[in-house]
DNA sequence: ATTGACTCCGTACTTAAGTACGGGGATAGA
DNA sequence: TCTATCCCCGTACTTAAGTACGGAGTCAAT
């Protein structure tokens, strides 16, 4: 069946090691299921992606504190919070989004001057993103 | 004059601890500049920027090592090596986006949802990112 | 000329995020 | 049944990215 898993093949479905598993659940980012006396801990599939969840998001630049707060959004929070948190986060998001389209641009400008080309390249990645920094 | 900063004043103006420009140093993501016989080093702007550079590409997730990449570009390449670092470090920016704009849409929906309202919000936050790792 | 602030440099400590280890228990297949 | 493999849990180690510390030299103003 697969909507029991030992931590174990929780792990390789969602891709990461067993102690991060466990590590996740000392910093209270993913719940620990009852243990069945004397057992050994069932998961599912919610845990699995409650974990993929995690890794996108530090893929994004986010700290685990930060998750954190994405999490209780998920959680299920009272309105003053949400719109406190997510407010918030919702900043942080543009601004990266705006950062990242800045850098992509450049990017694009350099593989086309580039293309067909066999000499140096010098491309002012960094004062483009400054200008947007100031 | 501007152009010409002390260690400390650069560490200032660009917002970051001596110590962490010293630590880009030996990393080498910053060029020492000469040191005048028994003296103290001179820095300019273009450190400046360079350092304000590495901080915004480390929020969007950029650990050091690929900021090298990406400094390498700014750094005038060969075109066969641009075009394999920009290439590749656009994929990962695209990829990055599109997950941070499914973030982005579903924090404005729950907003949306909360304004004005003073019960239990809940979100499929999880979900929504989910569908699109698969 | 002296003092206070700053630089230089090496070494060591810290924080975040894991990873690894090891003893002891459970469990499933030969 | 026995043995291999996996789980539980605590403790300890690792890696990335800084931060801190301390002694010695330097510079600028008093």
């Amino acid at each position: 069946m697969t909507g029991s898993l030992t931590i174990g093949t929780l792990a390789k479905q969602a891709a990461v090691n067993v102690e991060t598993i466990r590590f996740y659940q000392r910093r209270r980012l993913l719940d620990e299921p009852d243990k069945p006396p004397g057992g050994i801990r069932r998961y599912t599939q919610t845990h699995a992606r409650r974990i993929r969840f995690i890794k996108e998001a530090q893929k994004l630049g986010f700290g685990l504190d930060e998750v954190a707060d994405l999490l209780a959004l998920e959680d299920g929070r009272h309105c003053r919070e949400v719109e406190e948190i997510a407010g918030h986060k919702l900043a942080v998001v543009r601004e990266r989004m705006t950062q990242l389209s800045k850098i992509e641009k450049l990017l694009v400008v350099l593989v086309g001057r580039c293309h067909g080309n066999s000499g140096k390249v010098r491309c002012p990645l960094i004062a483009s993103l400054e200008s947007a920094t100031a």
